[in-house]
DNA sequence: TTTAGTGTACTATATGATATAATACACTTG
DNA sequence: CAAGTGTATTATATCATATAGTACACTAAA
């Protein structure tokens, strides 16, 4: 388990999971809520790999997945920003809310949960909190 | 991209992910959904192998899940069946509701919704998307 | 101009998941 | 015994993931 602190914000890795798409997800989520300002400069590639002591290739495929996001545009020689477009991370936010929305349904479908069930479900799930 | 047709029920697998987690969900999908009934045999390891045009050694790892699960049983000599036990399968379906449920709300999560902001986007993707 | 800090590119290597192939064995039923 | 089951094993191949090491390109600041 290895942790990564952003300005006050910390995020943390395991080994369930592909590395890169660990850190791919945690960033998202950052700048997906506005953790990280628009226009502010995230670690940089050899930063990042040291603090999560993994390798810095593991960094840059998470930091090529949110350029193709278009959360984040890379400087070379100066470092890697998250963009100014507020729209786009609108934009992305709405595209990935869809998707998991969509998806999440589908599989709801697939145990046989019709729309009124899906619906009363989440309801237990939100005031339960955690699984049951 | 293969079918397979159990008894009315036809399923169909591509390359977009691997072989056998697509032969376990669609199997899930029609015993969580009673599409296929309690008791009932399903097909030899070797009959869908060879149906679908995949190892049956493919097949082999959807059933050891299934098994797993707790949704078959396998009798040596005879065949695999769906399990007798109605309430192991409800207790599969909520299991796995609860999962997808949790999963699908810590993602929303990470996006910046809110529960509110959750419920009213499964408002719009169900009247935009598919009907129960 | 030099240096430090960036992103980028490439080669090599290792591991695990996935998938196939081929074969043999164990058990049940007719 | 024969046919149809599930099971087990070994071998091979491919791809995704991850690491290591090295080198290059660009920028800003000393």
């Amino acid at each position: 388990m290895k942790a990564y602190q952003v300005d006050n914000l910390t995020f943390q890795i395991d080994f369930s999971q592909p590395l890169y798409e660990q850190v791919l997800m945690q960033m998202r989520s950052l700048i997906a809520k506005g953790a990280i300002g628009l226009g502010e400069k995230i670690p940089s590639v050899r930063d990042m790999a040291h603090d999560l002591k993994i390798n810095p290739n593991t960094v840059m495929h998470a930091y090529q997945e949110l350029e193709r996001d278009g959360l984040i545009e890379k400087r070379r020689g100066q470092g890697t920003f998250v963009t100014q477009s507020g729209s786009r991370i609108q934009q992305f936010r709405n595209h990935f809310a869809a998707d998991y929305t969509q998806n999440y349904l589908d599989k709801m479908h697939a145990l046989g949960f019709n729309l009124r069930e899906i619906n009363d479900y989440i309801k237990t799930q939100q005031s339960g909190g955690l699984s049951q």
